[in-house]
DNA sequence: CACCTCTACGACGCGGTGTAGTTTGGGAGA
DNA sequence: TCTCCCAAACTACACCGCGTCGTAGAGGTG
């Protein structure tokens, strides 16, 4: 039984694509975006060598693993990322944290936050406080 | 080029001999622990069917990993955890932070927030009530 | 010496990923 | 209508990571 994990684990090519996605997305204010084949390979011949059916086959192997969604534009499917960066990546630390089965919480918290910038820790404070302001002030314990 | 990420993953095998490594560990009372690969494999044929040099396989992968370190027992070696349980999951969820190249820092810490227990959210605030005692108490702006 | 135990090294299968060619189906123009 | 082009779909192949072992050595012990 050769590993499992159930995890949607991103490749080299699989993120840049992701990227020019994201890119799309927000280039095309909010409301639309995405992108289809030939316009990714399109951006991506810019810098470097690749075949037309690769970023194909990329896309739709993204679209197996429910990462991008598709809808017809025409003859082609247009491509878009089923998350935002800032959400995929926030699922993929918290299945890290689930993954390990850590019992000490806190320490590993504390470890994490070891390695943060101070912006980083401020920018932590503000989420900290927009989720307990989201909850409902709390009464003083 | 298959693919790269610099990111030591662990596999579901390799998980499992961590775990030992990380009881063992403890279960020595910090100050020693380890396991040879006969104790890991011992304990693992007790769960389920497996060969003594796959263990020494995982084992020695894991050294060249950088995740395990090992001194001589005798003829054998003794295998050790390099790093903890909790700061080896911070490591993972602050590279995955880093590699996302995220921008909006804080709407991913915020999706990351969206899904932590309330318990978790008392673990958090516990470990940055640390790091910043820890920095020294902060002259008021 | 024979034996037992550990290490070192190599091997194989399988799935994931990068990479691409070939086949097919359907619109658009001559 | 017939042809050409484009995009999709399917297939293929190599390489690497991981689970899984086997075999060959080296070095103590009875």
């Amino acid at each position: 039984m050769p590993h499992s994990t159930s995890a949607p684990r991103l490749g080299d090519l699989e993120r840049v694509v992701m990227e020019h996605l994201w890119e799309a997305a927000t280039a095309a204010g909010a409301g639309f975006g995405g992108a289809t084949v030939r316009e990714v390979h399109d951006r991506l011949s810019g810098e470097r060598e690749i075949a037309y059916t690769t970023v194909m086959t990329v896309l739709d192997r993204l679209a197996k693993k429910d990462l991008v969604t598709r809808e017809r534009d025409g003859r082609a499917w247009r491509y878009f990322p089923a998350d935002t960066r800032e959400a995929l990546t926030a699922q993929t630390m918290r299945r890290t944290l689930d993954d390990m089965e850590v019992t000490d919480r806190r320490t590993a918290l504390l470890h994490f936050l070891d390695g943060a910038t101070s912006d980083e820790l401020d920018d932590l404070k503000a989420a900290l406080a927009e989720i307990e302001s989201r909850a409902g002030p709390q009464p003083s314990p």
